[in-house]
DNA sequence: CGGGATCCGCGACGATACTG
DNA sequence: CAGTATCGTCGCGGATCCCG
C-alpha cells in the first residue's frame, strides 16, 4: 500500500488525522466505547471542555456519522449521544496509536528534557 | 488496558496525538522512511511547506528523538534529516490509522455531504 | 438540562524577503 | 543550500452570558 496520496490535502488520512488530532473528539470516543452518554455527563467526565466546544465536537462528529444523537421529549430534556459501528470501528485505529505512544513516552520526554 | 488516563493533558496519547495530528509531522515522517533527505528535497516532496514550518517540524520532530539532523560542512552546506529507530517505529501506528481512513472514508463523506 | 450567541486571545500556519 | 526574520492571517478553543 502506497501513501503518497498522503501529500494530497484531501486525501483520506488527512481527513482522519485533522479529526483524532483535534482536542476532544477522540476523548469523547473513548467516553462513548462504553455506552450511550448524556450531554452533561460528558461534560462531567472529559474535564475542562466548555459546552460549546463540546457542542461543536459532538456536532462535527455526528456529521461524519460516527455517533448519533437522540432528544427524549421529556423534562427536564434528555439528550443521549451513541457511537455508530462506524465510531466504534474507530477505537481499534486509535488503540494502536495510544499503545504506542505509552510504550515510547518516556523516550520522547527524556529527550524532549535534553537528558538525553 | 485502560485509556482512562488520556484524560489528563499530559498523558502519552495526548502527546502523541498532538503530534501526528499537525499539518506536517506525518508527511515528513513517510518521506523519510525510505531513507535520509536533504532539507530542499523534503520542501519539494512535500507541496506548500515553506521552510519557515518545515524548519519548526523538523526541529520539533529532532527535540523528540523522531529524526536525527546531521550538517555537512561543504560548500555548497549540506543537511540531512534521518528518522531514529523510534521514527521509524511511529510508521506501524500511523499506517494503521491511514488503512482505516482508507476504508471508511466513503461513509464519512456520505455523512458529510448529507447524501446519506 | 442542553445548549446557542457573542467576544476574543493565542498559536499554528503562510507570504515574502533576506542571509551565512 | 539551508535556513532566519518579519509580518500578517486565520480559526480553534476558551470565557461569559443567555435561553427554551
Amino acid at each position: 500500500m502506497d501513501t503518497g496520496d498522503a501529500f494530497d490535502p484531501n486525501c483520506p488520512t488527512r481527513l482522519v488525522l485533522d479529526r483524532i488530532g483535534d482536542k476532544w473528539s477522540v476523548l469523547v470516543l473513548l467516553s462513548l466505547i462504553d455506552g450511550p452518554m448524556r450531554f452533561t455527563a460528558l461534560r462531567g467526565r472529559i474535564n475542562g471542555v466548555t459546552p460549546k466546544v463540546l457542542t461543536q465536537t459532538l456536532r462535527a462528529m455526528e456529521l461524519d456519522g460516527l455517533l448519533t444523537r437522540e432528544v427524549f421529549a421529556e423534562v427536564p430534556p434528555r439528550v443521549e449521544y451513541t457511537l455508530t459501528d462506524l465510531g466504534r470501528s474507530l477505537h481499534a485505529p486509535i488503540s494502536v496509536v495510544a499503545r504506542w505512544a505509552e510504550e515510547n513516552v518516556h523516550e520522547i520526554l527524556r529527550h524532549r528534557e535534553k537528558i538525553s
